[in-house]
DNA sequence: TATTGTTATACTCTATAACTATA
DNA sequence: TATAGTTATAGAGTATAACAATA
């Protein structure tokens, strides 16, 4: 017989759970999106910010997408090879590398960001825009929880 | 420039990023502290199944923490040889495997579990239980969403 | 001393597809 | 024909730690 919790872990934990499982259930059709478009996952969110930013230095976009600086690395090198993006030492501080856009870049996803987005809108038909907004707030306010310890 | 989305769409986009990292943050904390049993985190998710429901056949596994059937004997493979669970052929169908937690499981998790719970839930102490119930209710609509189409 | 980024290793998980045995 | 599970392969991502260059 399992070990009866308190309600407030039992909660934590359904949370979690429930968490792991619209993640991974909407990760796994932006992964094939992606790959559509020759792009891992990773790849697809690192010209995602780029998209927007531009420029950015390269810790900065491990900041922004949870990814570890190997990663970055890895995934950098991938999308210089496809000259979607080009990386731009730092003037200022010789330890920093921005990775920048290319015209490529910016040209590919002025085409696939919008069937992109609809996509992922179209996936979360569920639940409406109101709702959205709530769920956006109270990850926002757990995900910085976690980080900030 | 990049191209300016909907509104709905620009909301959608910005759940699934705030999805991510908190799913990220929780989970790379989740895995370390799996690890600190010597086990991987879907090896503790299997068991964690197990140890609410006893016995189950291996594909309802697979549905239940979204791992794929080659992951499910790859996982159940170790967790055996670990004698933490066993499989079980099934009398009435015999195409299905019962996976069944065995007594070191059982002993393990009355062991570990409580303290795996308290983890979870000082993570997600930035949130209230309130909120934390609302965000149970609109991630669950959303998943199944996602996987109904 | 601390930070940015790179490199290298080993491990976990995944996707995919072919396969078996049952239904 | 469809389903449950296994096997095998290749690839993606990760943790980890050591490292060079710079602050």
């Amino acid at each position: 017989m399992p070990i009866q919790l308190d309600d407030a872990h039992e909660t934590s934990l359904k949370l979690f759970v429930v968490l792991s499982k619209a993640y991974k259930a909407i990760t796994e059709q932006a992964v094939k999106d992606a790959k559509q478009y020759g792009l891992s996952s990773s790849e697809f969110m690192i010209l995602e910010v780029l998209y927007a930013k531009g420029k950015i230095p390269l810790q900065q976009i491990g900041e922004k997408i949870l990814i570890t600086s190997g990663s970055i690395t890895y995934n950098i090198d991938k999308l210089e090879k496809k000259d979607l993006l080009r990386r731009v030492p730092s003037n200022e501080d010789r330890r920093v590398i921005y990775a920048e856009i290319t015209d490529a870049g910016n040209e590919l996803f002025n085409r696939i960001f919008p069937e992109h987005a609809a996509k992922i809108h179209s996936l979360m038909k569920a639940v409406t825009q109101e709702e959205q907004q709530v769920a956006i707030e109270l990850l926002k306010k757990l995900g910085k929880g976690v980080l900030e310890g």
